[in-house]
DNA sequence: CATGAATGAGCCTTCATTCAT
DNA sequence: AATGAATGAAGGCTCATTCAT
């Protein structure tokens, strides 16, 4: 009898290794050899689980972003419309450590991406996803009345979705100066938008 | 006597070959081989001119961000307010072939600034003068009455700030998607925001 | 399992190649590339051995040095006294291809040492060493009654290293001139010098 | 009418440069960069006078040993027999600044020497002249009585020899041990044994 | 005379990848 | 399944040298 490995419990766990040195010394010098190093894992080991280092690469990215999903979702249990948005939009912020890396992450392939179809596509996904959400949310606002029926929702939901993104950058490039609490207060101004009386009629 | 060449012109084209690269084939396909093999000149010329890689390259960096700053002044000429600002949000959108590739190639290094603490005063240096214009316009746009003069500038400068850089780096990854038309509405909806009579009273 | 290779053994088999190289073409062109053409071995197989080319030229000059020791001590087993001194004599001065080659070496180093603090210290342990070594048998001379008792030993054993390194350098650069039969008879000078009834009085 | 330049004296000021350079970092970083540097002349000046690198280096190692000789032969002034030996030593002898740099140009050149026939025979003219200036002398001092007449110089001469250059490669790589006051004891002791009662029998 | 612009060979090193075991 | 030995392409960089001016 072969020893029985978990492939997948495998590749997550070199997934993760690659999601932290990626985040801490950037793409660059994230070879394979440092990974082996960091990881305990020969060379050998790792390409058995990924045929060569753009599947890690490219991997790494999608986990960090599936990783990104599940735990707003989890934030998200029971919320809706504008609380559900709100929640949505914390979550997302470079507040905690782990989010700040993942943007810094994004970030090491958003490079990639404008010159790359492939990270573009996977880097697209995530946005678009985004934007899918906080439609859904602005939605459910809509029906419960928080936010006005007749408003357009597709521009105030690129608004959240540029201001999350611009904002997330330019605290990763500017941490000392977007700090968690401006970043909050970020949070707050944006919603503020759809609860302001729309007209003066 | 030998000839008498202009080094800052040499560096200058030199840095303008770089960025077009940079924008084209990304940061780590851009070597100072297929540089040299791209611009015709040999590796030793272009190491007369920069002593080493990083040199060139927070060079060509530092030149986008100048150029970009250049093209927005000159198109500012005698504006200022609101209209300077909606003129700035316009100049610095990713609407033209020239400026997308400004912000492939500034994205080319968030990645590197996210790690690197250099790159990241660099980066953060064009963001804060983004930021302190934005707030200059909408000063002159209180003091000539298009603003009201009690509302808060910094919070809606930044505001503008993060959609500006959420919309640019979005419409970079999902070029498809965020199209020039779309781009300039988004702008229109920005100033908007100011526009729009604050209270009802 | 990976085929299991004694690293010392190959280390110690790629150092022999660069010591002969060292020796027949000089310390300038010993490069790597050049190492690996002669061996035939590739360029990375060599890094994979040695981290940079100055581990194994310092890993070198020591093999050779510790290759010079065990020659000289497995002639002299048993010897002591004056008669280990003219075998140790005999078999440090450059009268052999292999010994040849050890001070072509050497002095393909000194140049180094003479202006690097790490080569000198390799070097002049050596040289240290050799003095000792003198300074023993001439004790056990004494102790055999060859030598008189209360001659000061550090002088004669100067004089002795420094004619053993000025012959073996002279020979090196004049080999036409100092052949195999003047060195050998340059010893037995060496040797009649202790052996000569000090003073009669 | 063209400016008359002295093309020797240029020469020279270069070499003297080289030299200085040479015993401080070393030949392998006394590139043509670096004297260009150093000396303030343009790399094409140097070349102006030295077709090539090769030939820069043999003039320096020429002019060196020719600048020993004059030392040597100034201090020499009227000396003759023993009297001009034992000056001959001091004068050889690295103890002062100037006669250290002069070895370690020296030792510099051995391991080139050691593998190349052109450098080898520049080396083994400046040994070889001192071989017959110490055989002059010891001659002169057979004339004069100082020296048996019945003994064979040629053995005697080539132990001066051995003993000065193995105490100058010795003391140059063990500058601590081999200060200043031993080599002049050591000059004493290769005095003594020309002055010794050759027998007593 | 003298300069320095320009070249390209060659150096050390790092790296992803293949493959026998 | 897992290792690490071995390869060779490619990188940044330094250097001696040539040559137009």
């Amino acid at each position: 009898m072969p020893k029985i490995v978990d492939h997948d419990e495998r590749r997550e766990k070199i997934v993760e290794i690659v999601a932290e040195m990626l985040a801490t010394i950037g793409v660059e010098r994230t070879t394979i050899r440092e990974i082996a190093r960091q990881s305990g894992y020969s060379r050998g080991f790792i390409e058995h689980y990924f045929k060569n280092k753009e599947e890690l690469t490219i991997n790494t990215i999608r986990w960090v972003n599936e990783r990104s999903l599940s735990r707003v979702d989890e934030a998200l249990c029971g919320l809706s419309g504008l609380a559900a948005l709100q929640t949505f939009g914390e979550q997302m912020l470079p507040v905690t450590h782990e989010i700040r890396n993942e943007w810094k992450i994004r970030m090491q392939f958003w490079g990639v991406a404008a010159v790359s179809h492939e990270h573009r596509r996977e880097q697209a996904r995530r946005s678009d996803a985004a934007e899918k959400s906080i439609i859904d949310y602005l939605e459910q606002a809509q029906q419960a009345g928080e936010v006005e029926k007749t408003i357009e929702l597709l521009p105030i939901a690129h608004s959240f979705l540029h201001r999350l993104y611009g904002l997330a950058c330019n605290a990763t490039l500017r941490p000392g100066y977007f700090t968690r609490h401006r970043q909050m207060l970020a949070v707050q101004e944006m919603m503020a938008e759809f609860a302001r009386p729309r007209s003066a009629d």
